[in-house]
DNA sequence: CTGAAAGCGCTAACAG
DNA sequence: CTGTTAGCGCTTTCAG
């Protein structure tokens, strides 16, 4: 395949700089630097590499503190969710979009606990396994930005709202999204607007709440019952019984994730109500199965592929040494279809 | 976080054997081997180790040709395909449902093109940057596996027939099910299925599709025309305008992909065609949005995530030093629903 | 069983 | 501008 394949081994620095008739040093500097060497040996020296089609060691340059063309990925969450959730397929699409132009990997870790989760970060980044980090899923009281900075690691956070955590942040605003939607149903007649939402730990999970919250009051109406589930089908079901066996009926839900309103779909259809007829829903992500559902849910389209290309280039941007804004926003839309009246 | 770290810098080989009163030699031997060493030193060993919160450099073990539980995951298609495709998200879920819990780690790259895939391959394990690989998406004269064998790299080989490399194999077996399902068209009349397949280049797709061709011979009726397309709606929508444009219009479309199979209903739709009345539909994969299509969608589900873990473990395995067997099966699933009559 | 020493492939500081 | 020299942190001989 490659030139130059003689022997079994591949061809080491001191082959290029022998075949140069130059020094190892001298190799490193003309092919890194590109300065300390006169162009005609420098040339000479290009050549010898490409001629034994060498490529320099991964594990010699980690070892001098060489960035080695690989951001992190750490996720504390079960593996199951690449398969279920909405979010974090598409979030890695967009990361591998930009990277495969860019000549670097993706090294990605589930782990299952915040104990295992610190230690892959350090161990990670105190060898320069990775050169930095896209962080996701930022938490209440989240220990990461500190241990972060403490390590000295280049890293972006992802999907947090703004001021989260001093590192520079894409964040995943959809606070006019929301408030479309809780106008809509007001609009439509809804007074008791219920919201189903995931892990509560969760900083974007908290502030969608938040905006679903503002939305309701500034559209002069109470939030209503709140209620917490995970972030799947069987979540939303579970929750939606509870409100349903709640003494106060809302007359309208508005679900953290899609696949948790699909599970409500079912919960209500076995309860005999008619969506919207009975209950509005409205769910977040716009996942494809959205507009297939009967009826076609009403949802807040989230640009998950945009928070990864977004992320993974600002980071790429940050290790070339260039200033990263402090935050980047993304703003959420609102897709109305059927269910929500 | 971790104890002991009293600078800033982590601690090394030469800190714990400095602690425990050894040479690096003894503390390397200990702690990998265990061999060589004396019980009781070797606890005093294990002792500093912990004391300093030491752990071994994996560049430095790298340099050494000391594997670094890595393993590698190189995709020569547009990464978008994370974000539509029913395969990789599930795939990838699969594995690192295993790798979780074995401390290992994966490394992505999605690359554009074979020159680049093949120097990946190259560097990714000269470097010992990966243990091995998982290959996926074989082709027709795929010239990865002698690459690999060349390099001698461990690698098993996921969602390619029996046979079709040196490596060994987790087979994605849909023969059966394919088999039911011209079973169950012809049963329902029909004589003339076509079929609509993604890239004939791919050896997953040439194997459906002959299949599919067995099946109906077996079954008594010609095969009937096959259309070529990208595995997403618009690929299978453009498909099956083809098909629609036919002399000799067949009377069922079998998808090779339920994505394919969605485009076709909106073409079928269109020209006002009902599903199965006028045509019966079927697809591959078993996504979720399948049984959500009106009419939901008769299809062949596919165990992508099995086909993840197990290729993952079998690797794991080997890289263990373990005898792996030269190939294992997974088997399709038939599910009947109504889009076939 | 243990210590000493060489070397993995590269970078960086220092002389010349 | 170029060669020489130390290392980076670890593994692995080889003596003792």
């Amino acid at each position: 395949m490659t030139a130059g394949r003689t022997g079994r081994k591949r061809p080491t620095i001191s082959d290029v700089a022998k075949r140069a008739g130059v020094t190892k040093g001298a190799v490193s500097r003309a092919l890194n630097n590109g300065t300390g060497v006169s162009s005609g040996t420098r040339e000479r020296i290009r050549q010898a590499a490409v001629e034994l089609g060498w490529s320099p060691s991964y594990a010699a340059r980690a070892l001098n503190g060489k960035p080695l063309g690989t951001i992190g990925l750490v996720v504390r969450r079960p593996p199951e969710i690449l398969d279920f959730d909405a979010f974090f397929a598409s979030f890695l699409s967009g990361i591998e979009s930009v990277l495969s132009g860019e000549e670097h990997a993706t090294v990605i870790r589930f782990v299952p606990d915040a104990h295992t989760e610190a230690a892959t970060y350090e161990r990670l980044f105190n060898d320069r396994f990775v050169d930095g980090f896209l962080v996701t899923d930022l938490r209440v009281d989240d220990e990461r930005p500190a241990m972060l900075r403490r390590l000295g690691a280049p890293a972006v956070v992802v999907g947090a709202p703004e001021g989260s955590s001093d590192f520079p942040t894409i964040t995943n605003d959809s606070e006019d999204a929301i408030r479309g939607l809780v106008r809509h149903l007001v609009a439509g007649g809804h007074r008791r607007i219920a919201h189903v939402q995931g892990d509560p730990g969760m900083l974007h999970a908290l502030q969608r709440r938040w905006h679903w919250e503002k939305a309701a009051r500034d559209a002069g109406v109470d939030p209503g019952p709140v209620e917490y589930g995970s972030y799947t089908i069987e979540g939303g079901a579970q929750a939606t019984e509870r409100i349903l066996a709640l003494p106060e009926r809302p007359t309208a839900i508005f679900y953290g994730s899609d696949l948790m309103a699909i599970g409500g779909y079912s919960v209500l259809g076995d309860a005999g109500l008619s969506i919207p007829g009975d209950m509005a829903v409205a769910g977040f992500d716009d996942i494809a199965l959205a507009s297939f559902t009967s009826p076609p849910l009403t949802t807040v389209r989230s640009k998950h592929r945009a928070l990864g290309s977004a992320g993974a280039r600002l980071l790429l941007d940050m290790l070339k040494g260039q200033e990263a804004p402090a935050s980047t926003t993304l703003g959420g839309e609102l897709q109305i279809r059927e269910s929500a009246g």
